[in-house]
DNA sequence: GTAAAGAGAATTGTTAACAATTAATTCTTA
DNA sequence: TAAGAATTAATTGTTAACAATTCTCTTTAC
């Protein structure tokens, strides 16, 4: 049985984050305050909180009146994000390059081996988190602080997006090693082939991108109830 | 006398943000909830939600159960603050340089000239404020939201950090024509130029910084009371 | 049949009282 | 007097009722 400790609205933001970034939740998706208060037996007031918090993330759109909904970035949106993020990556993965310890690096290994973890038992929203979070992996290492946490706000973004107008955003992209191609590069201290690499891999998971519109009704308590801590 | 509309919780975040930029709020200042509520007429439940915006930008710091105040950032993170509005100034730069319209040019000019004005009326407040937002001038031409909405954050970050740490902040550096020498190359497709003289700007900036500590303590209605508007 | 109007339900926004926590003060004791 | 405990005040956190707005469904008119 999950233990019942009372909820702030920093753990309802990240129940909902979590759950937009394993796709159990799709962009578009109207979050009314009374659902979120039955899932999380929290008040209504908490939630309003979190949603405020989530909107400032453009987690969910915000509209005075008309409540919450999962965001979806819009075509040109969806490619300044894209853009964003390829030049955070390119200028993290410099400094990163410059700054990374053995320690950092060894947090690079681990993470991949639970990638593979996730990828071999088939759990494949898990994959997605965690091929997402690769990523902020690396931006660590830079050790800058504010840029790090940009990024990791523009690869959440970009988990939306592959949700929204991706074909099948799944093992498709990232499994060809590419990940670990980088570490590799990174290790080696070969800015180049880092650098090549992580825009390959960029520009791939871009082009998944197909811009058709999908159908978002669901069954939020369904969704939600699932805490990925038990 | 002021208009009465009513205020809502980004108009709140806005006084207080501005109060904040323009050195009326000193970082470090605490703020009670029950003094916001007062200076703006607001509920108290309104400026709770304002703070969680507020503590979502790292303008105060929001800690449970004891409240809120101005953010001091420490000597580390104002080096990061700066490490970051570096890359993001140049890297914004290149792109402003290839998007950036004929309208573009005419508002940077534009605020120039206000920046001149403000100098010119010994409005120092407002001048500090004016030469913090031509650099959000120059990356909006950038035309990718994100990545300006990030460069906005570390500007008014680093304003933040120049009130607290920096000699004197005021005309000492920014008023040697170097904004107008930017837009000047950036008119002339000149990118090295351009480059170079926001790199040096920058530098100079993060020059005047020098790492001690202030004393903080203030009367919050004499300095929220303001509408900049009015 | 379609569209406008209206009643009702559902949802969001606001308020004020109460509870919990922290900070400040007073009172004790060595 | 100084340190520490106890009391009081100030501040923050939470709740539930009420108000305002939007949405939905029915009715009516053309």
């Amino acid at each position: 049985m999950t233990v019942n400790v009372k909820l702030n609205e920093y753990d309802v933001c990240k129940r909902i984050r979590d759950s937009v970034l394993e796709q159990r939740l799709a962009p578009g998706t109207k979050l009314t305050e009374e659902a979120i208060c039955d899932v999380f037996g929290v008040s209504r007031n908490l939630v309003r909180r979190a949603f405020l918090l989530l909107s400032k993330d453009n987690i969910i759109d915000l509209e005075r009146n008309k409540g919450a909904a999962i965001a979806a970035p819009t075509r040109t949106e969806a490619h300044q994000i894209f853009e964003a993020r390829t030049i955070m990556e390119n200028a993290l993965l410099q400094q990163t390059m410059e700054r990374a310890t053995a320690s950092d690096i060894t947090e690079m290994r681990a993470h991949l081996e639970q990638e593979q973890q996730a990828l071999n038992d088939g759990d494949t929203s898990l994959w997605i988190r965690l091929s997402g979070e690769f990523h902020v992996v690396i931006g660590r290492a830079a050790k800058n602080e504010p840029m790090c946490e940009f990024l990791e706000q523009l690869v959440f973004q970009s988990s939306l997006i592959l949700a929204l107008y991706g074909n099948q955003h799944a093992p498709s992209s990232c499994k060809g090693g590419e990940h670990e191609r980088i570490v590799d590069a990174i290790e080696a201290k070969d800015l180049d082939t880092a650098t090549r690499i992580m825009a390959e891999h960029m520009a791939s998971l871009e082009g998944l991108l197909k811009f058709e519109t999908k159908d978002t009704s669901q069954d939020l308590r369904a969704i939600l109830a699932t805490d990925p801590m038990a």
